[in-house]
DNA sequence: TCAAATAATTTGGTAATCAAAGTATATATG
DNA sequence: CATATATACTTTGATTACCAAATTATTTGA
């Protein structure tokens, strides 16, 4: 058991620090590498339909709206994302992906879901609740220290 | 399973989003808030008694030589690492941590040993198991795309 | 011996970020 | 209904972390 706990606290430090990277490589060999992670991240975060606001997204990636706004010029400059003024309430901007955004949303997603798909190869259904409710203990323990 | 699989998915981007903000909250609410994130794993990479050279830290670390020369002027004048002159070759740096260095390293130690013990928590050896190979199949992936 | 290689540092530039001030619009109250 | 306050976003002026390339000191090898 504690020989088991040494090699899953590695793996879990390994894995914490690598996949930053790997998805930045994946990006940088992709047709998308003119995007940084963090705004691929931002285009993940606007998503497909949902017309969110600014300060919504900025909320959702823990930004500040001025670190927002900056990140949406620079994707819309690139042509991923367009700002929707709001016509009730004239404060308010709304986001969207353009079609090469959704594109881009579409491709990350795919990423990821080869991730998840190998993260959970060979197990069957309850051996997947078992890993599902280990990361619901981590889930947790991140609510206790926020 | 798919619904399952969804919300896999989910646990997996919000652990992964939030995990690093947490640590940095840790950190400022304890005796070492002088210290950014990015330099307390340096502290944990450099390790206890290794005296590991700069150029091995800054690969761990995934940054340039010059970036961890800052990193370490940085580390140093706060009092936290040494610098080692290697006397067999002069060109050489070793890196350790001053007795304040290893207190941080420790903490940190604690706070990563209180998240696995919790990820854990509830299972037995054989579920154990189980989440051991799906950390494995996430390093596989990762070897995969490097 | 001295050219090439190696280890670290320095320098110049860019990304991402925040805090605080500013602008435009909406809401609430006296 | 006028205006003070609140809200949503943007702008500005920093700081931090980072990289690439040039530099310095030292070692190795031909």
């Amino acid at each position: 058991m504690s020989e088991n706990y040494q090699k899953i606290s590695e793996a879990l430090v390994q894995i914490y620090s690598n996949i930053l990277r790997i998805e930045e490589n994946e990006l940088r060999k992709s047709q998308f590498n003119n995007l940084t992670i963090q705004e691929m991240h931002a285009i993940n975060a606007i998503s497909m339909y949902d017309h969110k606001t600014a300060s919504e997204v900025a909320k959702e990636l823990h930004l500040t709206p001025g670190t927002l706004t900056l990140t949406i010029n620079r994707l819309a400059k690139k042509g991923y994302v367009e700002r929707i003024r709001s016509d009730d309430d004239r404060r308010i901007v709304r986001l969207g992906l353009t079609r090469k955004g959704r594109v881009e949303y579409r491709a990350h997603a795919a990423f990821h879901e080869k991730l998840v798909k190998k993260f959970l190869k060979g197990f069957n259904d309850e051996e997947v609740q078992v890993i599902y409710r280990a990361l619901r203990n981590l889930e947790d323990f991140m609510a206790d220290h926020s």
